[in-house]
DNA sequence: CAGTATCTACGGGCCAACCAGTAGATTTGT
DNA sequence: ACAAATCTACTGGTTGGCCCGTAGATACTG
């Protein structure tokens, strides 16, 4: 329960997973080639096989080829990373983690204005208390 | 070179050290205790030691004991590892993180007025180009 | 049908992180 | 000076993440 947490690896087969919907181990593996990471394609199977164990991902049979989908949502987990790295970096606190992030991290001038514009949704979100988009 | 990353544990340690300048493993241990993480003595000890190789911390002798100092700066520290989550899981794109930090993390209105000035502050320290403190 | 390619299952090796015990030296207390 | 406490050094065990090879089944090709 409490929703298991993808390690460095799993991450990335998980976001192929994401931007696919689902993918086979040998597009996973030839992706994964695509940016950089060459890994047998053993391995990668062997991650899927893992990542099933843990319940990150779920399988179809197509033929004799697996077909792998993502089980967990892709929002969820982002949270919940973030989360974590929160909790051990800032003590859980978001705001420490803002101010870090504007002072030693270069942000565009067109990412502050973006920026702005985000204040302003969660400002109105929060006025209107239940989602009221546009 | 490349700055080396601490560890979870690691970084518990280093926060106690960098909060107090410096302390002995019965101090890291101690207060390690106090936020709930008990561990053996020797495991604290052998923890510093790992440190030490890994250029994380130094000490220098008082009497019989040691007492450890933190051979790496906070700010540095924290980057390393804020970028290091950024690229895993938001493929280096701060922004990403922020959409994401918007949407899905609660934040007091405070904290909202908190980062616009924030955001002001880093438009200026933007346009003066280099770092002009008050 | 024989040979080749491809897939899954399984086992194992390697290493870093983490935890802790034992030994031996040194200090402290009486 | 003797005993107890405390400290460092060293060794080892366990686990999880990561990587890959071999084996055996199945599908494809000429």
């Amino acid at each position: 329960m409490s929703q298991v947490v993808p390690t460095e690896r799993e991450l990335q087969a998980l976001k192929i997973l994401w931007d696919r919907g689902e993918a086979t181990v040998r597009e996973v593996c030839e992706t994964l080639d695509q940016r950089g990471e060459q890994l047998a394609y053993t391995t990668v199977l062997s991650l899927m096989q893992v990542m099933e164990q843990k319940g990150l991902v779920s399988h179809r049979a197509h033929g004799k080829t697996y077909v792998y989908l993502p089980s967990v949502e892709r929002e969820a987990t982002v949270t919940h990373l973030t989360r974590g790295f929160l909790d051990s970096v800032f003590d859980g606190a978001m705001e420490e983690f803002l101010v870090h992030a504007m002072s030693n991290h270069k942000i565009s001038s067109s990412e502050l204005n973006r920026l702005e514009t985000l204040i302003e949704q969660a400002r109105s979100r929060g006025r209107t208390k239940k989602g009221g988009e546009s």
